[in-house]
DNA sequence: TGTATTTTCTGACGCTTAGTCAAGAATTGG
DNA sequence: CCAATTCTTGACTAAGCGTCAGAAAATACA
């Protein structure tokens, strides 16, 4: 029986509000311009009552990252579905993780915040654990679409490599790209004013240098961006 | 006329010596735990006189990180004076970069707090200009290494590329991987257990991708490694 | 409906720490 | 040796985290 009284309906949709007030905050603000008391505030409700929901501060800020990483999962999910060869199933995930990195830019604070050791001892195991799986949850589609390339036959592994030792490259080299993309500190002195383009590019020259057909001569990249978007990754 | 008063020279000193204090405090108890009180008993001197120092905590992290990358600096100069073909001259500041993150693994610590948004606004212009500009320096470092793999024909850039573009991914690739190593939450689960590893092989495909000449094919990497450390990266 | 019990809410409080500044100590220059 | 200057100090303010005893509300039950 999953009757809910109003009372906790009430508390769970209290949650929620919580964490849609935070939100902003913490993209506008930063980590030290999130405070309890001003949450509490926004909320309308007493700090102690936000306490009863996240024992802290920093469970805050991982719910929040919950959350948004989930999104990501679905939208891994749903590019993974793209019809075509297992390289454009690919490119179809780097799409997707473009268009989050567009969609959710609060998560590169997030993800900082919660690299912070100071940040990361307070959090507890069960959120901790949470967001882990729903990283290897993301590997595993990815590392799927490997698997679907090899047993196709368009691409063949090098010795002693995985399927997921390959996803790695691909991953350090978008989130590495994204990453230094969002400092932005010295990139346009660089010529760089593009970092999205230079990912792509990066993206197919490790493609191909992994040999994985077909090759990026033999397809037009702009047209398949497009309908990647309008099949697998409109919001509609 | 350079002369110091005794008096000068004694804060000299202490400017030194309270970074060397700040830097195993910050690596062992993060950002939370470095607190200017016990910095200041530490250096015996009071709390007034390490603000006469630092106007605030964050411009002792930052200070500390303009220390590290500028140890990084000297490593990429050092590694692009290795004598042998373009390629293997960018490898060595790979394993440049790599010895970089082994020798001073607080950096990351130290990057991902000057990344929040909240701390890079306490910090001066000063500081945060010398540290974007120690960064063009690296990178014009490994831009100029590249350009002379163009002049000597072992590499063509694509169209509408540029020596800085090409950089870009490198830089992507092994930061991100460096950066996913470093959090280590769920690698171990995959079987991603040596991301240094994998960081060589993805830069390899890469640059054989690009069509970097000597390709990877040609060479024994080993042997390579072994030789770059002995002539550009040892450290006596 | 009225009362007892449980659950939830509150905000004052204790505690830690960042950063300031007036007053006192030390240094320098003449 | 005595100003004048420069440096040092630590008490103080301000701000925020997290707690908890008691108030209030919700629920269970007669």
């Amino acid at each position: 029986m999953n009757h809910l009284s109003p009372k906790q309906q009430e508390i769970r949709l209290r949650e929620q509000r919580i964490l849609e007030v935070a939100r902003p905050v913490l993209i506008q603000h930063g980590y030290h311009g999130l405070n309890m008391e001003r949450i509490a505030a926004a909320v309308e409700y007493s700090k102690g009552t936000v306490y009863n929901h996240f024992a802290n501060k920093e469970e805050i800020i991982v719910a929040l990252a919950i959350e948004t990483v989930t999104k990501r999962l679905e939208m891994f999910k749903q590019a993974a579905q793209f019809k075509g060869a297992s390289r454009f199933r690919m490119l179809a995930i780097g799409q997707a993780a473009e268009k989050f990195v567009h969609d959710y830019p609060d998560f590169f604070i997030l993800e900082q915040i919660l690299q912070l050791p100071s940040v990361r001892q307070k959090i507890s195991d069960k959120r901790q654990n949470e967001i882990n799986s729903i990283e290897v949850l993301c590997m595993n589609i990815v590392a799927g679409v490997v698997r679907d390339a090899i047993a196709a036959e368009d691409l063949v592994l090098a010795k002693d490599s995985t399927p997921e030792k390959l996803v790695f490259g691909f991953w350090a080299l978008s989130s590495g790209g994204f990453a230094i993309a969002s400092r932005s500190g010295s990139l346009p002195h660089l010529g760089l004013e593009n970092p999205f383009g230079l990912v792509h590019d990066h993206t197919a020259a490790l493609m191909d240098g992994v040999g994985w057909v077909p090759l990026s001569s033999e397809y037009k990249a702009e047209e398949l961006y497009k309908k990647i978007h309008r099949e697998v990754l409109s919001d509609e």
